[in-house]
DNA sequence: TTGAAAGCGCTAACAT
DNA sequence: ATGTTAGCGCTTTCAA
């Protein structure tokens, strides 16, 4: 195991002081010639200098710092393709963790990330982290929470997310403008972002004189307990006089759990119910669905802009979500074609 | 913008050496009455230990570096699952960045990760960047080159691929088995991951008495291209006495592009010719798509394993891939039910 | 223009 | 059981 050229070697090799290769490396003043000894010695001894090494000066890694909680929602795919696009023409790398939506791994990643010290975070965590990624913005590494707000935020400490109750809200218009009165919703959880959806939906269904009562809403945290949740909105809805005519999931990555439990049932989509879904993805135009679309490539890359900027006030950036009408529910009065996937 | 405690900082607080703070931390032979007034004094500092000067003693970074050609393929979002997964049972985290198929990005990532000093190296690059992998592998680093074989491997320089060829030939006999005689096919350019791929797939169609045609087989790089690709695949057929009758596409990451240019060309799936593709996706179940699936997540497990357990002995990793019969091909002899994806 | 030397935050011999 | 000291590989004064 050939041992690394250190600074020292190449020094050594060129006849110069440790003093003069590092400045010919990071551009100080040295003469001509010596520099080009120098970069021969670099070639020869296949010098590769420690960026560690480095970081222990600069106080800080050149590093960003992601903690994604599920790797494969297609949301976080793309958000992680605006981060790396952006690191990347930053001379920063990405150091990724996925927690698999265990709150205890946020913490102990978070913790590492800090460890690493980190340029800055990009985390997609709940709150439980938040009391440390203070600490890390008050250190210097600015943090922004991804999908989800942050109450009064201190300096370094950002937030990018969606308008999730202008999510449910497009839900609501498109779903009644296409005449569906009678909607089931499926959702996955406690998540802020969930609540004000489902939120958004309910409030803009009643404006319209159209109730969602807590029973239409059907909780189900995995694809397993999907199938269940649907059935049991088709089952009350036919103890009603109005029998179920819409389906919403309010993330993307119950989706063809939601499909495939609606289909697997007889039900025909948009015939028997219309089917609505958050983000879009590869497949949607394909089958034909209607989803909300979150710019998550964009959401990436200004979360790593925030780190890069390092802005001295806390940023609150809301993204609009934008309703990608196909045919899941129904013919509608507007019938646009259909190009808008993908978005890069 | 606060200073961080350091071990210095610790130590002067408890009233005791720098070292017996690295000892409690570390676990040596610490008075439990001084230990507890160290721990005292981290939480009181809120110290949190640098890790990147711990790994300038070790020679190394505690990070595993991964360099993805395209994140937004299937196949790697499973790679990186399974990697992430075992990265983090050695207490490793993920250093990651894409390349967005871009050579010369390869050769620079590759490098930075050399000069990150990572503890290995996964890579799914092309041969470019092997001169440095080989150079790291013999500095310690092990290097493991995913989807694609290394001739002559070093010491330290693994590799983890598919069997290309055999995929090849499932297809050919799963499409023969069904009564298709004249394929087309749709590939994605030079990688020799590709190219023994339709190998596999003429060779075990010969051995049936078929010819592959070099015209019968269509490159494109990007899905703009691929509708081209499809049409010429379409127009040639028309020429002939003996009408396509499938169409093989040898990439995931096309998978969407070749299916909606023939759905938009009117082309009835599997009546008018059958479908058959790469890689498994959460929709393939859904749409019926018959595919031939590789083991991501196992394959990034093992890759992960090898840079955590480095063995002595250049170690050579070849995946069977296997045959997900759905219905795309058409209604056959065997009709098993299909709950195969996902597989984890 | 160049070198000597101090020091970044931490660990590991070696003493005590 | 604890402290002292010498680095790890690099950058950066400060002199020369």
């Amino acid at each position: 195991m050939a041992k690394r050229a250190t600074i020292g070697d190449v020094a050594a090799y060129a006849g110069v002081s440790t003093a003069t290769v590092s400045r010919v490396l990071n551009g100080g003043a040295v003469a001509e010639t010596t520099a080009s000894r120098v970069r021969e010695a670099v070639a020869r001894l296949a010098y590769t200098p420690n960026a560690l090494t480095r970081s222990i000066f600069a106080g800080r890694a050149s590093t960003i710092g992601v903690v994604i909680r599920d790797l494969s929602s297609p949301f976080y795919l793309d958000l992680i393709r605006g981060i790396d696009e952006v690191a990347a023409a930053n001379d920063s790398l990405v150091l990724l963790t996925n927690t698999f939506r265990q709150i205890d791994r946020e913490v102990a990643q978070v913790r590492a990330m800090d460890e690493q010290r980190v340029r800055g975070l990009i985390v997609t965590t709940g709150e439980t982290a938040d009391s440390r990624t203070r600490r890390m913005a008050e250190s210097g590494a600015p943090c922004v929470v991804v999908a989800r707000t942050v109450p009064d935020p201190p300096p370094g400490v950002h937030s990018v997310s969606l308008d999730d109750a202008e999510a449910g809200r497009l839900m609501a218009a498109h779903l009644t403008g296409y005449g569906r009165s009678s909607v089931g919703v499926v959702t996955s959880g406690r998540r802020p972002s969930q609540l004000e959806r489902t939120a958004g939906l309910r409030q803009a269904l009643a404006e319209r004189g159209l109730p969602l009562p807590e029973d239409a809403v059907t909780v189900a945290e995995s694809e397993t307990e999907v199938s269940d949740a649907v059935g049991s909105l088709l089952a009350r809805a036919r103890n009603r006089d109005r029998p179920l005519d819409a389906v919403v999931c309010t993330t993307g990555r119950l989706t063809v759990a939601v499909h495939s439990a609606l289909t697997a049932r007889g039900v025909a989509i948009p015939d028997d119910v219309a089917f609505l879904t958050m983000d879009d993805f590869s497949w949607a135009p394909a089958l034909g669905i209607t989803v909300i679309a979150q710019p998550s490539y964009q959401m990436g890359r200004r979360a790593a802009e925030l780190v890069v900027e390092r802005p001295g006030e806390p940023v609150t950036l809301v993204f609009a979500p934008t309703l990608v009408a196909r045919t899941s529910c129904g013919e509608g009065p507007t019938s646009s074609r259909d190009h808008r996937f993908p978005d890069r």
